[in-house]
DNA sequence: CGAAATATTGACTGTTTGATAAAACTCTAG
DNA sequence: CTAGAGTTTTATCAAACAGTCAATATTTCG
């Protein structure tokens, strides 16, 4: 019998060995050049099989696409959906950017991947993020709120400080040719985050004017 | 004669008008599918035009793209070109932040194309971002530094804070379907960009953590 | 006007791409 | 060890694609 998806039937070992290899090789491939730009035969050299072979367990070139962004779309929130109510709202938030960097460190192909689909108009996957994305921003958002109109954090629009964070550490993953060429081969990878990291914490807890330390530096003058 | 964009010539009326709307129409393809996902056929059904006919002026594929690109980096690292060491230096970022932000407004195909062309990594403007763009944000970064040194922001990494402001605008362009989604069709597109300007004004400038009012707020108890 | 320069078109080429069919091969459970 | 399920390959197709060419139409300008 055919190997289909859409039945619950327990998968082969080579079933289960072959369709992970289609999915990290398309991972690959989707996320360097956009659905479009990507090519099952490409996809299929990448996981060291034929493409008719590929095509037997993914009958079209969107059903893996699909299975990927469903596979993806958890692990890709699991930093939001960690942000807790209970906690001190700055260590919450610090640790939330922080999460939210490492994944930028540390699974820059996803980001791409997501990247590229939003970047393009999201036309496969904006069902996803009205149902999944957007209840959970709002929940989160009302946390914020919460945080807010208790002092505790400053009070700015919760759903546009959600994107601050989001494009500030996913920049360091879709754009990381223009942040190599930029910072230079120094330090390496590993030290650009740890800058990164350090950088993103001031500005998010303080930004940029300077606390008022008595004397010393030149003020600009009020009024 | 051919048109040959090679030999310095003056060009016909006609050869310019089509040019332009070629140009326009490449914009809007590649922004929205990135360069192997775009088509000429496309491009050429977008200008109004037969195939063969807007290959009579640019010869490949790929020479549209560069015309593109050659025609727009100028204009998109206009606002940190205008970053001046002279004025001072908070109204000086919140200005290069709000042109920036103007930008991605104005021009969210322009945005999406470099977007797309990085996130892709960069293989037809690597050079460009060398030459161009690494030159332009050593010296703005310089620029920065001096400001830290006197006292009058922060002390940060200057080409970290600089990829902050780029991620931060940008995304309204880049993501711009995710923020509709999450934001809902109220207000609009104005109203959206009023808001992200007030919250990134805050953001950059006094960061989340409360200035400690004298009295009121309840306090994270210390240590 | 009329000839040269410029612009446009239809027909076409070779290649890449997504997808299918059927035959051949391999694995596994009884 | 063998029958059938599961897997892989060869061959193939039609559509989409980048790009060419020669013929035709239009514009420009003396």
């Amino acid at each position: 019998m055919k190997a289909r998806a859409t039945e619950t039937q327990r998968k082969t070992r080579i079933q289960i060995e072959n369709e992970e290899r289609i999915l990290d090789a398309a991972l690959e491939e989707f996320s360097a050049h956009g659905f479009r730009g990507a090519t099952i035969d490409r996809i299929a050299e990448h996981a060291g099989m034929s493409k008719p072979n590929l095509l037997y367990y993914f009958r079209r070139k969107q059903d893996i696409y699909e299975a990927l962004i469903a596979r993806l779309l958890d692990k890709w929130l699991e930093p939001l959906q960690a942000l807790n109510a209970v906690g001190d709202p700055l260590p919450e938030l610090q640790s939330y950017i922080r999460r939210k960097l490492e994944m930028a460190r540390d699974f820059p192909r996803e980001s791409r991947l997501f990247a590229n689909e939003i970047l393009q108009g999201a036309p496969r996957i904006k069902r996803l993020l009205e149902s999944e994305l957007k209840p959970l921003v709002d929940e989160k958002a009302e946390i914020l709120r919460g945080w807010m109109r208790s002092g505790q954090i400053n009070t700015v629009d919760p759903r546009h400080l959600i994107f601050s964070i989001w494009s500030t550490t996913q920049h360091y993953a879709d754009f990381d040719v223009q942040v190599q060429v930029i910072l230079g081969p120094d330090r390496g990878a590993v030290g650009r985050f740890e800058d990164a990291a350090r950088y993103l914490e001031t500005l998010f807890l303080d930004g940029l004017r300077p606390k008022d330390k008595a004397g010393g530096t030149p003020r600009v003058r009020d009024l």
